[in-house]
DNA sequence: TCGCCACCTTGACTTCGCTCAATCGGATTC
DNA sequence: GAATCCGATTGAGCGAAGTCAAGGTGGCGA
């Protein structure tokens, strides 16, 4: 495996936990797999067999509700890891993963998942450190979904993008197409679309794939806003 | 400690896995705590002390958006245990719980988890699963916000509180108050007034805290029924 | 038994996001 | 350079759900 590869994936929240040959025992036996934009990963309802860590590209987790429609539940990418919670049981995925760029992914199997458990049980806290950070992903997005517009949404996605010290004027890059930034954002493209532009009164300019946000503090309020009382603000 | 509550905590996914003399263990250090309907449990942001499993009553887990807006995360009952993903670190809750009725729950320090955990990792296991559940009921939370109308959801809660073995005509108890059902179905009481209203015409009448299901299949397909083609049976 | 209060329902109006459909723009291909 | 194609945008119309405000209705205490 490149040292490259390797470090990335030690850095995800699955292993950065581990002493150092832990983390090698596991990455040893595991297996790295490029797949092209559009690939499944794994469908809900499958058997979980493995356990995954994005090295580079971005994988959507979705759902596919009975009446057809598609669910964004997560986007992830480099450092990553998804699958963990159901690898330790022969439970099915309760979701599905696609690749929604070209991708490299490290695929863990669950019995070296379980071997590893049986071996060093600390290691059982890595990977429920790791759940917690996807069930608080999915709190902060259920949260969203109740108490936001469409608009504040993009907004705050679009706030994600930037890096932490950065003020004022700033330049981001849309990390994957927009019909993706629209689903995950629980809209319709139409939707984003119109949001963008409604983002235009508070700086945002979208072209392309790049956003320039003039004044990273005014959009943050924006974001943050009562959608009950912004009428107030002529 | 009764053999009564005993016998409930023993039977949540935290304890179910376990061998006799390890739950006994746990529950031995445990308290009983008696609370009255609005009693907080913990508050978001608190640095967790403590995991609980609720013997009686209903606790809503909530958070509060910067907005001031309430999005309701979880509701659960006897049986049920929340704050375990957060209990082996020091962490800070993601979400607030407050009790909905007058509730009996089980308080178990974070200090016995850890112990715990150190003294039988397998125990570690316990905590994934019950994380899982918590993951896989958000997922769902979200599927169902992205995927239904509220009249949909609201049909949905109702099919969930009849027994599984049941079919044709039933009759439902709603668990709690209104406001806290909308609260969890994502919309506002007027809004679930108005979606139970609508789900008359598909046999569901609702007189105070109980429900009447004409025909449970029939309302099992409006459940999932797409939204955008629900125009085409006149 | 009366009156009060909390909870729920209903009505009128507004806003938001979806659908359907047309169009635009940039990129690729021939 | 023209033809074409796909993703993105824009417009019109509609329906779902939120807001604000006005009535119920039942339970409980005086």
């Amino acid at each position: 495996m490149l040292s490259s590869i390797y470090q990335v994936a030690r850095k995800s929240l699955l292993l950065a936990g581990l002493p150092e040959d832990a983390a090698k025992a596991i990455l040893e036996r595991a297996r790295v797999r490029e797949t092209e934009r559009g690939a499944t990963v794994f469908l809900q309802g499958e058997r979980a067999a493995a356990v995954y860590i994005v090295i580079e590209g971005w994988v959507k987790l979705y759902r596919i509700a009975p009446n057809g429609a598609e669910a964004v539940v997560g986007v992830f990418t480099k450092g990553h890891s998804f699958g963990e919670a159901v690898a330790f049981t022969h439970d099915a995925y309760p979701v599905s993963a696609e690749c929604a760029t070209d991708c490299t992914l490290i695929r863990i199997e669950t019995d070296a998942i379980l071997r590893m458990v049986r071996d060093k049980p600390e290691f059982a806290l890595s990977l429920l450190s790791a759940t917690f950070a996807h069930l608080h992903r999915l709190v902060a997005q259920i949260e969203q979904l109740k108490a936001q517009t469409g608009a504040q949404r993009v907004a705050e996605f679009l706030l994600e993008l930037v890096p932490d010290d950065a003020s004022g004027k700033v330049e981001v890059k849309l990390p994957y197409d927009k019909v993706l930034i629209a689903g995950r954002l629980g809209m319709k493209p139409e939707s984003l679309s119109r949001a963008f532009a409604k983002l235009r009164e508070h700086g945002v300019k979208v072209k392309q794939n790049h956003a320039v946000i003039e004044h990273l503090e005014s959009l943050r309020d924006y974001a943050e806003e009562d959608p009950a009382t912004a009428w107030q603000k002529g």
